[in-house]
DNA sequence: CTGAAAGCGCTTACAG
DNA sequence: CTGAAAGCGCTTACAG
């Protein structure tokens, strides 16, 4: 953009102070080797000017940023400004600064953004969004990623990636399990699934989740319908739609994030079809405004903002010789969209 | 943080193409007056070594940076969410970087948080938040952006700030005038206010909207009990409990904001609250969710995503010789949370 | 403890 | 159309 005027720079805290510009970097930046008075005179000096240091500048010499990059599938998602506002959280307490973008569930997109982090000499980068199932969509970005590890470059994943980097591995599977478990034992024989694409290792997880349960009561996935559609509360309710549609005889639906789930229940609401009474529904996530749905959502728990917290620290640790992993706990919060199959 | 090791470099892809590292620059940038054949092999050969340019190296050499700041009161709240997804939509499609963070509404972490992005060569900076009605809490901040709009950076502001910065003015004294007469006309006569904080100027606004439709009824806002809490949903299930322990005759509650009214929906619902047979509820914003609550928000709808995207393109823009504003409107969304008054 | 100087990787007048 | 060179504002060996 337009080129900015020269503001205060070094030189002149340097001037003013009379010292060399040698000292009143090291005065600045806390580097010992200078008397405490000097080292005082001349940060007083620079707070008189209102000095202050040109990052870029810093950064070419230096050879540090302190920023870090956050690739978020959409921030207006409930699950991903939660992530952020942990990340944000520790960032700020280590005087860090956060890169944002989105990257839509597209591996181009968030090749582009990626490579537009290393330009940028991010000093670490954090991927929140969901994995591929298909390892060649980010064969690209794993190259990237490589690379940027290679020259020292930090990197922290959120979810199930062929990254080969440090992961937050949130309890999808687990908690697809506990769902699943809770709907079969409040009876539910015929349960739908609202998915969203299978392509996104999240869904992939949480179905596998579901599976398992289903096999323990010598069921199969492949008996249940799976509805896809965008992972989104848009999504909810085609698959909702479709679910009324196609099978009307189901009792419970798993919605596979909670924007599908509040989808599914905005359907059911203009429908006139009682939750739980005739279809109890259960969602995936627990962002904040579950518990305020009516009915209150039943939902799996994931610490969302918590796990922005732990990838960024992850990404602030040295590397280690092989990708570390951090799995998070999920908890079941049954509320009240949830309850036995009716007996009619 | 650690020192990186060097990767391609200009003078790498300039070497390699058999060309100056200024022809290499100027083929990179799209600068003319490079021959097209030219051009071309250069680009071709820095595609093959994955060259991507140092921004700093650019930034310090030419002056501009391509990143704009967005500050923020918190990202998890779905208001500031939907305004950063309107600013990322915007600066994806311009090739923008986004710094983000947050202000916590604090003016010294929002004065801190300026500093560091004008220390960051930005080329223009976004401040979501809410400002404060005593212009003396930003009087620091307003002189930071005064000195950077004079050294070529671009600000603008989404709400009434005293900075004199380009601006998206949410229509929050219509909005709330709007909502009060809702309420007023459905014959509500004790109505109470769950506020926010009366120093920010976006609960200032509303309440003076809420005011205005009092006056038009030859009543005053001093009349209506204002209860003053955080401006989050935990504020909201403040207010309601002091509500209903100490005006328990009210039979309409006005939430500035629709977090505050997600937090009074909630008290209401633990207590046995009808909504609206005994008390009618609406907020202010109309995030996503609003409609997906039972019963469905009334509130005043402002169009947050688009707001975003207008506080982007307005610093886009060249600065005008005086701060230009852009009002938004609002529509109020009537939905199940309000109804007439009881009368029994 | 302090300073002169090299160098980080680019862009952009200036000259040809 | 192309290149040699200066310069952006810092940090950090290297010398003293």
């Amino acid at each position: 953009m337009t080129r900015r005027r020269s503001v205060t720079r070094l030189v002149d805290v340097a001037a003013q102070a009379g010292v060399s510009i040698a000292t009143a970097s090291r005065s600045l930046t806390g580097t010992n080797g200078v008397s405490a008075s000097v080292a005082d005179h001349v940060r007083r000096t620079a707070e008189d000017l209102g000095y202050v240091v040109n990052l870029h500048a810093r950064s070419l010499a230096g050879g540090t940023t302190s920023t870090i990059g956050l690739i978020v599938h959409e921030i207006g998602d409930e699950y991903f400004s939660e992530i952020a506002s942990g990340v944000l959280r520790i960032a700020t307490q280590q005087e860090l600064t956060v890169q944002i973008c989105h990257s839509g569930h597209d591996p181009e997109v968030e090749l582009a953004q990626i490579r537009t982090m290393v330009a940028n000499q991010i000093d670490g980068i954090i991927i929140a969004g969901s994995g591929f199932v298909d390892p060649k969509l980010q064969a690209m970005s794993k190259a990237e990623l490589i690379s940027f590890r290679r020259s020292g470059g930090r990197v922290a994943v959120i979810g199930r990636h062929h990254l080969a980097a440090d992961a937050v591995l949130p309890d999808n599977r687990a908690g697809g399990q506990s769902v699943a478990e809770h709907l079969l034992s409040l009876g539910h024989q015929r349960i739908a699934v609202a998915s969203g694409p299978r392509g996104l290792t999240t869904v992939a997880d949480r179905l596998a989740g579901i599976e398992a349960a289903l096999r323990s009561r010598g069921r199969r996935l492949e008996d249940v319908p799976v509805i896809e559609a965008a992972f989104t509360r848009d999504g909810g309710k085609v698959a909702a739609a479709k679910i009324l549609g196609e099978h009307g005889d189901v009792t419970a639906v798993i919605a596979l994030n909670d924007a599908m789930a509040i989808g599914v229940l905005s359907i059911f609401r203009t429908r006139g079809i009682k939750v739980p009474g005739q279809v109890s529904v259960a969602g995936f996530g627990d962002i904040p405004v579950a518990e305020d749905l009516a009915p209150s959502l039943t939902t799996v728990r994931l610490p969302m903002a918590k796990m922005g917290e732990l990838a960024l620290t992850m990404a602030l640790k040295p590397a280690a010789s092989r990708p570390r992993r951090q799995t998070t706990g999920h908890s079941l919060m049954v509320r009240d969209s949830t309850g036995p199959v009716s007996t009619h």
